[in-house]
RNA sequence: UGACCCAUUUAAUC
């Protein structure tokens, strides 16, 4: 499985899968680990026809999906332009005696929030919590993205101080998604605030948060501004990307 | 029953 998951990570689909023919000439029974590795691979390669046939071949081998199976799956439709599949099998979850995890709700969350419907993102969030599923970080950091790639970026500073209320501390991505919506709108003075923020916070910016900085300065017209980020950058020994 | 062990989700620039 190790191996099998290493050729997936890698893009080296064609290696997984003969890694698993291998594996089952050897007389070594797949597990749901396996399966779950190959409909990743599969998804990735935008093989769905092959992930769905390996999704019931599973279940034939007495290997039922388990969630995270369920999540390869879903990604596997969302990130080939098949949201209303991948949608179905979230839907199918509950039939099929599998409880969507924080996981599930996060990328359904992210898919409609890429898609731009906001409000079906925040019913998927309603849902997550009636079911008991307590928003994490991604969960707060992917709908604070669905409603800045929206143009509400007042809606995802609430959604930081609900992330705050919660106990959840807000982390690198939290800020750097409200730093890069701020230079995308010129909207420096916000940015500052932001960045004085995440200094307060005891985190240590990263190259992502400098250069979303950088921007925000940049488009602003603010060379000085810019340049100054870019020595502090360098003398936290942060790398440029 | 639980823990651990192999697989899953979010940000900038290009």
């Amino acid at each position: 499985n190790s191996l099998i998951n290493a050729c997936v990570r890698c893009g080296r689909l064609d290696k997984a899968v003969s890694v698993f023919q291998e594996m089952k000439g050897s007389g070594f029974a797949p597990n749901v680990v396996t399966y779950t590795s190959l409909v990743e691979g599969l998804g990735r390669a935008g093989k769905l026809a092959e992930a769905e046939r390996l999704f019931s071949e599973m279940r034939r081998q007495g290997q039922d999906p388990n969630s995270r199976t369920f999540n390869a799956m879903i990604r596997a439709y969302g990130d080939n332009g098949r949201l209303d599949r991948a949608l179905s099998v979230f839907e199918s979850m509950e039939g099929e005696g599998c409880a969507p995890d924080a996981y599930t709700y996060n990328m359904v969350i992210h898919m409609y929030g890429r898609e731009g419907r906001v409000e079906a993102a925040e019913a998927v969030l309603a849902q997550m919590q009636e079911q008991g599923c307590h928003p994490d970080r991604v969960t707060y950091n992917t709908l604070m993205t669905a409603y800045t790639k929206g143009g509400h970026y007042d809606k995802a500073v609430q959604v930081l101080q609900m992330m705050r209320k919660s106990g959840v501390a807000p982390d690198l991505y939290s800020y750097s998604i409200l730093l890069d919506a701020c230079a995308k709108t010129c909207s420096l003075q916000h940015a500052i605030k932001i960045f004085d923020d995440l200094r307060n916070s005891g985190l240590h910016p990263n190259v992502v948060v400098y250069t979303a900085m950088m921007n925000a300065y940049g488009r602003a017209g603010d060379i000085d501004g810019a340049e100054e980020i870019w020595r502090e950058m360098k003398m936290a020994g942060c790398v440029p990307s």
